[in-house]
DNA sequence: TAGTGGTCTAGACCACCGG
DNA sequence: CGGTGGTCTAGACCACTAA
């Protein structure tokens, strides 16, 4: 059954293997839409066997360099296109500049085409019964009626991002746009305020974590892969959460960015 | 070498194995400090291999409920100590109480005794060139001499986040507590307040991705484990970023908390 | 020293993908 | 169909930890 050289590296084989390939990818031997070798080529030419070839493929794949299906390899990623996602987006200006929050990103990459290849799919739109922690954060008893908004949006074609909107029922009932898929200019929040709520803040908190085996397939990840988990309030000056928003995304290529105020209190 | 039972399942086995000793955690079969059957014994619980038990653990390693060591075993963590993060720990009122800001935090969990595990070690202080993206951020040529404070932050006696601060010389050259160990009561803020400056705001950008081999050994993680890097400029009312903090920590059981205001702008 | 996890091998069968 | 990745086996040797 082989020779088993064993385990007594300093650096194991598979780690070495996978980093020779990251470093062919960053040093653009392997350009982006080229098939990385399959795995059966690295067993003969690094002279291992699969399972350490398989290991060291495990190693790349977490390093986001690289997206591989069964059937057919492992394809190196376009320049990842790096998004910014900054607390500006919040800004009351882009509001009323006709812009949703999500379309308030900003690219740091210097093709700023990013936002082009933003898509979003609706799920759906309708009453739900609160989940528990959402029905903690909106302040109503657990199993209430509220009003559900559900999207997928898309990155270049792949699924990149699950958000849910929450919002009390009582909020909402009035203002049917809400109800529709495009909530016309500046989003849900334009209408909210045009509806005579005014915001005082907005309340994100992050989480990451690696991604559940049914999340990774949602979006599309290798098992694994980190992904940041975000809710968010959206407060009135009233002191009402009037919507409760959350977030799963692959934590792959964004940037968060919060600027915080040092307010003399 | 073995009847090979093949792939064919709709959920591997590897997962069943894995989701099934997760659940023996959550529901409290193993309880805290417990140690999870060694390997060799869940080969035989189960009737598969090694290499397939090796996978399941992989899973639930990631799954962040059980600490791996070599020679010893896995362990099942305490209760996840959970950590809130907020931005209102920049509050200039906590300055002034003598409060430096990651005393700020404070903790979801119900027992709060969170604080008092916290212990801070110095690794470096003291002069040291700029790396690139740094000096970026302070505005001032690759290389240039700055000074920097490199701590490592302990809880419950593991270490949990590295923290480099760097500020520029002539910024802190006529503060002394800034190049001692303790830079007293308030932290480096209320020390560079005192001198004079007043801040503005705080920028903070965060990442996630998973640890590479020397981040998951400084931090004692398992491999793989997802991190968060995060960045924060100090900016004062003059414009000048007057300190950068680099830090790294286990994403594990840290939640971020952010909150916007809805500024009118 | 006994037991644990970590690495590696040389094979097998399967499911998915393209032509 | 042939090639690719995904799962699994039954062993081997090694490094670490604790008694």
């Amino acid at each position: 059954m082989g020779t088993a050289v064993g385990g007594g590296r300093a650096v194991p084989r598979y780690v070495q293997i996978a980093d020779e390939i990251i470093q062919q990818i960053r040093a653009g031997v392997l350009k982006p839409g080229d098939l990385v070798p399959s795995e059966s080529e690295l067993v003969e030419r690094y002279g291992v066997s699969g399972g350490t070839i398989r290991k060291a493929m495990v190693e790349v794949r977490a390093s986001g360099l690289v997206d591989t299906r069964h059937g057919k390899g492992s394809m190196v990623k376009d320049r990842p296109p790096v998004r910014l996602r900054s607390s500006d987006r919040f800004r009351a200006s882009h509001r009323r500049g006709g812009k949703a929050a999500y379309l308030a990103e900003s690219a740091l990459a210097e093709s700023a085409q990013s936002g082009a290849m933003a898509k979003v799919s609706v799920l759906y739109i309708g009453p739900m019964e609160a989940p528990e922690g959402i029905a903690d954060r909106l302040g109503v008893p657990a199993g209430t009626q509220v009003l559900a908004r559900w999207r997928l949006y898309f990155r270049n074609g792949v699924p990149v991002e699950t958000a849910t909107s929450y919002l009390p029922w009582d909020v909402v009932k009035d203002i049917p746009q809400l109800f529709s898929e495009d909530p016309g200019p500046g989003g849900i929040y334009a209408r909210l305020e045009d509806d005579g709520h005014t915001f005082a803040e907005f309340v994100e908190t992050l989480t990451a974590r690696p991604a559940s085996k049914a999340e990774a397939s949602e979006l599309a990840l290798s098992p694994g892969a980190p992904v940041v988990h975000l809710l968010r309030n959206a407060v009135t000056e009233a002191g009402r959460v009037v919507e409760v928003c959350d977030t799963l995304m692959a934590a792959d290529q964004i940037v968060f960015e919060y600027r915080i105020p040092a307010a003399a209190d």
